[in-house]
DNA sequence: TCACGCGATTTGATCGATCCAATCAGATCA
DNA sequence: TGATCTGATTGGATCGATCAAATCGCGTGA
């Protein structure tokens, strides 16, 4: 291993001074042209890359951000989170910035780990997933001054005092029922999650709205509220399935709902909500999130609060798209039974 | 938001000197119990924590590990890494360690992402995943003495010269035939990727090796090599199904070939790799990676180094589990044709 | 009595960068 | 010619910890 060069030894070997230097990586409009070409050859020479602990020690910057690992919930829809982050990381390397990870069990131990984080100087500040309803973090964040953004609005009717970046739900679902119709589809069930969760009430709200404007019924017959899961998916399907006039097609809140769906009948219609790999794999109708915008816009608000260049809040709040796959298609002629696709 | 405190903060409110503070928290077995107790007192009243930047001038040590976050291949296999990520992060913490991310299109751009993390000073060592023949992330922190280890094997026969934990893949694909063998199946097919691969490969002789030992054919007929995919794994396992002696149970490198089997016939068994959520979600026996021990064991293997308490490379070889759900059943009695499962 | 040893504690120097104030060189102008 | 200004560069102090060496207090043995 060779010496370490520091910022010293670059100053000697280009005949300036250490400042001067620093000044051109820094401040390169205070050196002279033909200073800063010598200065810089020399750093390119010696592979020179100044050091981040020292630098953080005077100007109080760690670049870097924190955010938390979802403890792994066994869903299937576990991929959007991963492609998140690695959004997140991909828009922050750009802005020389990076990522630190850490675990919490719940949003008391995330907050302690804030505050590690904080009072060591590890983080100078931090990306939220999964907000929901009476989060404690947010205001505990916010109470301190802390430099932070969330992936997820506030549901609770609380504080908005904090930037965000969500993605519209209800247009998401919207979007299906409209692509259904198109399709010829005039029975269209929804199969969701229980009423309380702001991100669950949001998509089921896309559905009822797009139906609705189209004339369609909304009947509760045709709403199901069970939890995420493919066996939950496939019960609720076949529930409607049975009805006296079942649906021809089902919007679904969530991948794994829908992968259930597609495995009661050939015959109906299914999108999903995530475009998860799984539904990239099975050929599943989704509703995409735009992630890799997402996470920039989350960087941005953080980092604009971090270098002091925020006024207010921001609040982003972007529209997915349907990646139509082989699970759509027109509503099998009436009489018709269920039967093999070609 | 309160003054920050530091050493000498603390040192002056507990009337004793900086150092004495310092030892109170690095080397106890040098200051005098009832001093060390009043220390402890004002730290705990204060919630004094110090400083990484500052410790890490000194100390030379970040405490921070470096991890690739690798490209969203589309797979479903992605959540094995997640899991991964997410246990080597649980364990850093308790040894106060933190993982920084970093992504890179190839194993060139990692590679300038390690030159970098290191020379700034950014990370201490590293845990690489996704070894493969030829890797040349290995030989190049190998030469520069940099910490690391890796989560897979060093596929080429060359150097063996670092630390390494790996799952044994053909432990886990005997485990499968045993399985089956028990079950009363007499002839197995393989479902796996084209030969080059060391992992896929290694996965391919498990069964070929547990086949010949239960006196089962191994014939190349029984035998698909394909890219990984569901559509692909369908295709396969229809393939072999047209066979005039088919298999009735398929074992499948990955779980994304095993969904595509299963969708192949419902009288089928099949096995899948990796115990992905997606295995869970839809009752498919699948192989599981012990993935929290091996990552605590790739970070002991790093921070031994970094500590210095390395003598020679480690090597642990894990030895994985299988799940069984829903998918893998006796064969069906001969002559019975296909139809639904109840 | 005094030098000595030893555990406990303190003091000064240092890691490598940036901040801030001082200095220097050269152009401008009275 | 000499005072003044401005842009470029430099040297000293500093961030907050640890390292290394010095110092202090106190019991022991010659």
């Amino acid at each position: 291993m060779a010496t370490r060069h520091t910022l010293d030894s670059v100053a000697e070997r280009a005949r300036v001074s250490r400042q001067t230097v620093s000044n051109v990586l820094n401040s390169p409009h205070l050196v002279r042209p033909d200073t800063a070409e010598r200065v810089r050859a020399v750093i390119d020479e010696l592979g020179y890359r100044p050091s981040r602990a020292a630098r953080q020690m005077r100007t109080r910057r760690s670049m870097l951000l924190g955010l938390r690992l979802e403890p792994d919930r066994g869903g299937i829809n576990g991929a959007v989170l991963d492609r998140f982050l690695h959004a997140v990381v991909d828009a922050a390397q750009e802005q020389q910035y990076r990522v630190v990870l850490f675990t919490a069990d719940d949003d008391g131990h995330e907050i302690d780990s804030y505050s590690q984080l904080l009072d060591t100087g590890e983080a100078d500040g931090f990306v939220l997933t999964s907000t929901h309803h009476g989060d404690p973090r947010t205001a505990w964040l916010a109470e301190r001054g802390v430099p932070f953004s969330t992936f997820g609005r506030p549901w609770g009717a609380a504080d908005q005092h904090h930037s965000w970046v969500d993605v519209d739900g209800a247009a998401g679902t919207r979007a299906a029922v409209e692509h259904l119709v198109e399709l010829g589809h005039r029975r269209i069930g929804f199969v969701g999650w229980p009423r309380g969760s702001g991100v669950g009430d949001d998509r089921r709200d896309g559905w009822r709205e797009a139906a609705r404007a189209a004339g369609l019924p909304v009947a509760r017959e045709l709403q199901a509220a069970v939890h995420d899961g493919v066996a939950e998916g496939r019960a609720a399907a076949d529930a409607m399935l049975a009805l006296r006039e079942p649906p021809t097609a089902l919007v679904c809140a969530s991948d794994s709902l829908a992968l259930g769906a597609v495995g009661a009948s050939n015959v109906l219609s299914v999108t999903g909500f995530d475009d998860t790999p799984v539904a990239r794999a099975v050929g599943l109708t989704s509703v995409a999130q735009p992630l890799v915008p997402a996470a920039a816009a989350c960087l941005e608000q953080v980092l604009d609060v971090v270098g002091g260049r925020a006024d207010a809040p921001h609040h982003v709040l972007l529209v997915p798209s349907l990646t139509v796959r082989q699970s759509t298609h027109p509503p099998a002629p009436a009489g018709s039974t269920r039967g093999e696709r070609a």
